[in-house]
DNA sequence: AACCAGGGAAGAT
DNA sequence: ATCTTCCATGGT
């Protein structure tokens, strides 16, 4: 990726491997707002200005080194377009969705959001979320920083069911306990993504699919393919009357796409749900 | 009113 | 192991 670093800002000149609008819309991050220029976007206790040019993306930010690796900045994602625009079912998905990158976003900021997401749409998701921090997370420059892991301890599981989290409730406060208690994050970068995903299913709320996108969006572990509603309807798409259970079809992209399967998931998902048909 | 939203837990078979 | 049922909440 072609882009140039002044200070606090990094400026990535107009390419077809770098699109914000798709990559924050793409489903696989909360914490973002858009604004008169383009869009605020927070991870963990950073903050990122997103500002669109007409030649190109400016990110002014607090830290240029995190933002980098966040945006994925550093890989070539036109080798993987090409390599994964033979298959004649990801040609269209990659030309509509071409700019998307995958974030690498912090684990256990994942974790506790994909937990939420589960049975649950965007705009509610993004609120949960939004409200944790600002009751739990430290005050930062205009925004609230999402709650550290001793933060997120202190929170009583009534808070959870206040901010209408649902059955959801008992999930995020039961992981965060673990999370506190014993689970081991970092075993799994020394994992194969299959180990990983059973371990993840320990925590109360996540099961495959979450998992997956834990491993994905927390860990940039790219052999995953969450596979929920929407990645069904693909799926039915080519293959009408299938009985096929979701991690049967889950299993089956993978094989299909091995070290891809991620980027792949993306642009099909992003594709299947900005189209709707 | 019924169904859906980036599913998963728990109990029954 | 695989299949149902149920789970809070808000929108359509």
């Amino acid at each position: 990726m072609n882009y140039t670093v002044t200070e606090n800002t990094i400026f990535i000149p107009n390419s077809p491997d770098f699109n914000v609008v798709q990559t924050l819309e793409c489903g696989q991050v909360f914490r973002f707002k858009q604004t008169v220029f383009g869009f605020e976007v927070y991870s963990l206790n950073h903050k990122a200005q997103i500002i669109c040019q007409k030649d190109g993306t400016k990110v002014v930010c607090d830290n240029v080194k995190y933002f980098i690796n966040y945006f994925d900045l550093q890989k070539d994602y036109a080798t993987i377009k090409h390599e994964l625009s033979k298959n004649a079912l990801l040609k269209d998905a990659i030309s509509f969705g071409e700019g998307i990158r995958i974030l690498k976003q912090d684990p256990v900021e994942t974790i506790i959001s994909f937990i939420i997401s589960q049975n649950n749409n965007i705009p509610r998701i993004k609120k949960i979320i939004e409200t944790i921090c600002e009751c739990y997370g430290e005050k930062c420059d205009g925004y609230y920083a999402f709650p550290t892991l001793e933060k997120l301890a202190t929170i009583p599981k009534q808070f959870f069911t206040e901010i209408k989290c649902g059955y959801r409730d008992e999930y995020l406060f039961s992981s965060i306990q673990k999370l506190c208690n014993g689970f081991d994050l970092a075993k799994i970068n020394s994992m194969t993504s299959n180990e990983a995903n059973k371990y993840l299913c320990e925590l109360k709320g996540v099961g495959n699919k979450v998992a997956d996108c834990i491993l994905l969006y927390g860990f940039h572990k790219l052999d995953v393919f969450p596979t929920d509603t929407w990645i069904k309807k693909v799926y039915l798409d080519f293959n009408p009357q299938s009985n096929k259970t979701p991690i049967q079809v889950r299993n089956e992209f993978v094989k299909m796409f091995g070290n891809l399967s991620g980027y792949a998931q993306q642009y099909l998902f992003y594709s299947k749900r900005e189209k709707n048909n």
